[in-house]
DNA sequence: CCCCCTTTTCAGCGACATCTCAGAGGAAAC
DNA sequence: GTTTCCTCTGAGATGTCGCTGAAAAGGGGG
């Protein structure tokens, strides 16, 4: 129950067509919940599960943007990514990437206006990343109007990773910012426990979902400390996010 | 007793035709009071006992969404989820799990736009995910009209759990909240006391009808409260709402 | 008008969900 | 290498919810 956050932010090109992206992974688990997650949000999504097959779908389905694993079977990403742009120039391109791998290969990456991950990740994590690189190349129709999320007095600014409340700038750590960003998201809509665990945390988190009344808890105290409260319990279902008045 | 609700709502995909689902339990009678239900709103059923039959039964029914019983004699319910979608990927799937594996194996399954209920669940709780499931995937006609229930001067928003009588805000408490819906899904029409016990209430309930009279009192003391009454009582019979005028 | 049966309401208890605190372990920054 | 910060675990406190049992109120038929 989680999918269509959007419904209200379908994002569309400039020609109004839904953004297209390409998933590349060798894990079919993986490749299919990215996949899932980002067609619910309004993407129009190809998958591939190796470096020939990445190649093949993209010249058949011209994707805006690419999130592709450099750990591939046949080709290594990094020659994926240069045939890539030999063909489209333009494509946006997120890798995933193992954690210690970053450096060696991955370094220059971000110069280009690609991105990374490492994973495991979260997907809230892959869903930013993604559309900062579609909204910098200036894919998007909503563009700037993006840039700055807005739930009655709370703001956030991705870019900056800046929050907040009633003009009061509020410091937040990595985990806090994730998990008010996937609220923030989904304002006035009563999300579960197993849903924020699903979409903020790590893929591969074993934990319990204790650690989401924890961290709703900690962002309470930064948030709405004092404040008229904008995140509700729902007692037996999940936390919400309001704006103060109705 | 149970049957036939809707004739109003009934579920149709865009195309005209009924909405198709599979019910894959291998307890027989459970399978076949969800079937029965489901086929008295609208739906088209159709059932199996094992992953073998579901998947047979997937290929030739090309079932919308899929009901998935995780405990499964044969297959394990996460292999029939994937085998489903390598053929189907659109299809949306509910598992019924038991209450203590939770943790372990669904993790992941509402990210990827999925949904779960635990056993012993209530129909109704069955009912409005499946409804859920069906409207964010954009599969049902009455996909955005669907979000907000009305009757009279009452309003429910089932995504925010937010009612409203006369523009008032009500907090309701899960059972509540979903003896409520209930109501609101059947207006008009009188309710027995065990029908509302047989949908609202888990399967494995063991208590009296009396619930229902104590939790119909908390709905009047929140919603009626003052007002105009919208909650009859039809003595020797069962419950009813109404709208306020005529 | 009275009696019986249904329905409503009240009070209370046990179970459970949630919140909060304190601290261990680890990662990142300095 | 040290220090700081962050994340997660565990346990206890707290408050809410759902249900039971009994008493009160209300309706309808005789």
């Amino acid at each position: 129950m989680t999918s269509d956050d959007s419904g209200s932010a379908r994002l569309l090109r400039a020609d109004g067509t839904p953004v297209r992206v390409l998933v590349v992974d060798d894990e079919p688990d993986l490749a299919e919940v990215l996949s899932r997650v980002l067609a619910s949000e309004g993407w129009a999504v190809r998958t591939a599960g190796d470096g020939a097959g990445a190649l093949a779908a993209a010249g058949d389905f011209q994707p805006d943007a690419v999130v592709l694993d450099v750990m591939l079977p046949d080709i290594d990403g990094l020659r994926v990514l240069h045939r890539l742009r030999a063909e489209a120039p333009d494509v946006c391109v997120l890798f995933l990437t193992a954690r210690d791998a970053v450096e060696d290969r991955i370094a220059g990456i971000t110069a280009g206006g690609d991105d990374y991950v490492t994973k495991p990740f979260s997907l809230e994590e892959v869903l930013a990343r993604l559309r900062g690189l579609l909204r910098r190349a200036g894919l998007t129709r909503q563009a700037e109007a993006a840039r700055l999320l807005t739930v009655g007095g709370l703001s956030m600014d991705e870019d900056a990773r800046e929050v907040a409340r009633d003009g009061q700038i509020v410091e937040l750590t990595p985990t806090e910012f994730e998990l008010l960003r996937f609220l923030m998201r989904n304002p006035r809509r009563v999300l579960s426990k197993a849903q924020i665990l699903d979409r903020v945390w790590d893929y591969d988190f074993g934990g319990q979902a204790h650690v989401v009344e924890l961290y709703i808890s900690y962002l309470r105290k930064k948030i709405d400390a004092g404040r008229t409260p904008m995140i509700h319990t729902v007692r037996g279902v999940g936390y919400v996010l309001k704006p103060e008045a109705p």
